[in-house]
DNA sequence: AAAAAACTTGACTAGTTGGTCAAATTTGAA
DNA sequence: TTCAAATTTGACCAACTAGTCAAGTTTTTT
């Protein structure tokens, strides 16, 4: 997995100095103690910032929820946007490697299938995630904004020619592939971001086991086959 | 179109007096200058909430970009929390009846197109309301769980009957209603919640006239069709 | 035109927030 | 064990925030 920089403009239209890779702040061997608690306040910072947005969330309320003084979280991190971006940044890591791995080479339904699955495995495992890296993009992405014009774009054009070549060779139906791209990112994310909702509308059986993979079917069954009768 | 009446569950645990619906608090007689006032202050509301979210959202911002004193905004909303919830109120009172109007003795793919057309036609053209709503979701839903709960669990469940009538008829492929419906709002909605990193990725031409036919088309044409090619 | 009603605002308050600092307490290498 | 380095925290501060208040200004009614 290949580390991710996000970052350089700053909030609120000010430049920092950016950027930091979560690496580099975390390098420097780390004792026991820095290990477990700069994990302990990211856990928290993910918690608090994802559902109350990077405004809306207190130092107080992630030092609280780390079990630590606000001044002991700031021993660890030097500013609460510090901690905003390490978790921003962890959370975007772990989804390039599976959309890269989209192979050009493979059988297209395949490749989509496993991707798919695999994003709707994370909004179910790891749904702060999801909200965190949604409320950092309905805020204009402030520090996400040129990692999104430059590595993302750069990727999603390549799978989006990958996409293209299937369509020309017949192995795809004749869609556009942005479209597509962003259709599935749509739906997988929206299993997190708008869980309230859906446990709201289904009740238990959202909770229950099997729910992923029931979504799963749905959602791959839609995309692959459409909604026509056949 | 009937009055949408949210809330009840205050912020923060605390219970304060709901419901008050948008017509209630709007009604004896406005004059010229609190029509005006009112709608100036719930368009700049709607910008900040929907970047901000509810608590980075401040009373100032809003106030700057109604163009008047914070001292005036609390002249005509008695709280920011009453700002807020009519903002919401305002905005989910556009959204049911299309849902609703989706009609048992329609062609199914007709009665599809028309709701996913204009879904899509909401997000070109109020995405901050979109993103107000996404974000009160993403919160926890504090102002709307019950209205998602009742009126909104209520009518999901109707028109999923009406489409599980359509696939006994054989008029639909087998797929699960909900999911269907999931996968329409959150294909749709992120046209808006994520619009900046689709401009991103994009570029210009998200910009472009047309864009939103684009989008539609190829929205429609992966939920009718499927990609498997054909 | 005059008075009442509606509207608008600057000054202020109490509570919150991100961050600093110096003084402990704990940890771990020798 | 010893002691320097690492860790932890309470007290504190300046900036900000939702909301109040009283004193003006504008609009509407008569």
């Amino acid at each position: 997995m290949r580390a991710v920089t996000i970052g350089q403009a700053g909030f609120d239209h000010q430049f920092v100095e950016y950027p930091i890779t979560l690496s580099q702040a975390a390098n420097k061997k780390q004792s026991r103690i820095q290990v477990e608690n700069r994990s302990l306040i990211l856990a928290a910072a993910l918690n608090v910032f994802s559902t109350d947005g990077y405004r809306g969330a207190t130092l107080d309320r992630i030092a609280e929820r780390a079990g630590m003084s606000k001044t002991n979280v700031l021993y660890y991190f030097p500013s609460k946007e510090e901690i905003y971006h390490t978790a921003l940044e962890q959370t975007v890591e772990g989804w390039l490697d599976p959309f890269e791995a989209i192979a050009a080479d493979g059988d297209p339904i395949e490749e989509l299938r496993r991707y798919i699955s695999f994003k709707l495995r994370m909004s179910a495992e790891q749904p702060e995630a999801s909200r965190l890296f949604a409320n950092e993009v309905q805020r204009g992405a402030p520090l996400m904004l040129e990692f999104l014009q430059t590595r993302l774009k750069t990727l999603v054009d390549e799978k989006a020619a990958v996409i293209r070549d299937w369509i020309d060779q017949g192995k795809l139906a004749p869609i556009d592939p942005y479209h597509l791209i962003f259709m599935i990112w749509a739906t997988t994310q929206h299993y997190a971001d708008f869980d309230t909702q859906i446990v709201a509308i289904l009740g238990d059986q959202s909770k229950k086991q099997g729910f992923h993979e029931q979504a799963a079917h749905a959602v791959l069954s839609i995309i692959l086959n459409g909604i026509r009768p056949r």
